[in-house]
DNA sequence: TAGGCCATCTGGTCCT
DNA sequence: AGGACCAGATGGCCTA
């Protein structure tokens, strides 16, 4: 403990006179103390307040994207990991529809010199679901793309919500001819 | 009742 | 300096 400094003024102070000091300096430093305390619980407080919107604009964007999700039955709700993954797989799965389908399509009229008819519903009968082999299953995986799904991680997926998936085209078995 | 999911609070770190 | 982001802790709610 730092030891009291000396007055400058000499004898003039009645008695007493440096305790009287003393208690001041004690109540104005417990007033600062205070005032920190407070601002902190407000800096606090409004940091509070941030975070909750934070989340909150986080859940939103996750409902959004629960929303473009096909799940069966409809109001099926995913958790916000079973959301992640699922989506993940999805978007594997549609941009692997898109592939084949690509590869699968006579080209444009302009390099064949007729058109083409269009083939409706060709494959339209067979949608994704989780019962076919050969298509890639969308349930929930951290896995790479070229294999967007495990087994093990299908723990994690709401596999009843996936089974009659709605809106996705199966893709075509490894080798199949195309049509 | 245990376990899963979620919201909220909190302190630390990074960024502007 | 203040805000954004992150991860850990905690408590509530729900379901098997």
């Amino acid at each position: 403990m730092p030891a009291e400094p000396a007055s400058s003024g000499g004898g003039a102070e009645p008695p007493g006179a440096p305790r009287e000091r003393r208690r001041r300096r004690g109540r104005a430093r417990a007033r600062t103390e205070a005032l920190l305390h407070t601002l902190k619980r407000s800096r606090r407080v409004k940091a509070n307040d941030r975070e909750r919107n934070r989340m909150h604009h986080l859940n939103a964007a996750l409902d959004e994207l629960r929303s473009v999700l096909p799940t069966f039955p409809d109001d099926t709700k995913l958790t916000k990991i079973e959301t992640l993954r699922f989506a993940y797989n999805y978007i594997w799965a549609l941009s692997e529809t898109l592939r084949l389908a690509e590869q699968c399509l006579p080209p444009p009229p302009a390099f064949r010199g007729a058109a083409a008819p269009p083939s409706p519903g060709s494959d339209a009968g067979s949608w994704l679901s989780s019962a076919s082999p050969s298509a890639p299953s969308l349930c929930a995986s951290a896995s790479g793309p070229s294999s967007p799904a495990t087994s093990e991680d299908c723990a994690y997926a709401p596999a009843d919500s996936l089974r009659g998936f709605r809106g996705l085209p199966a893709a075509a078995p490894p080798g199949a001819p195309c049509r």
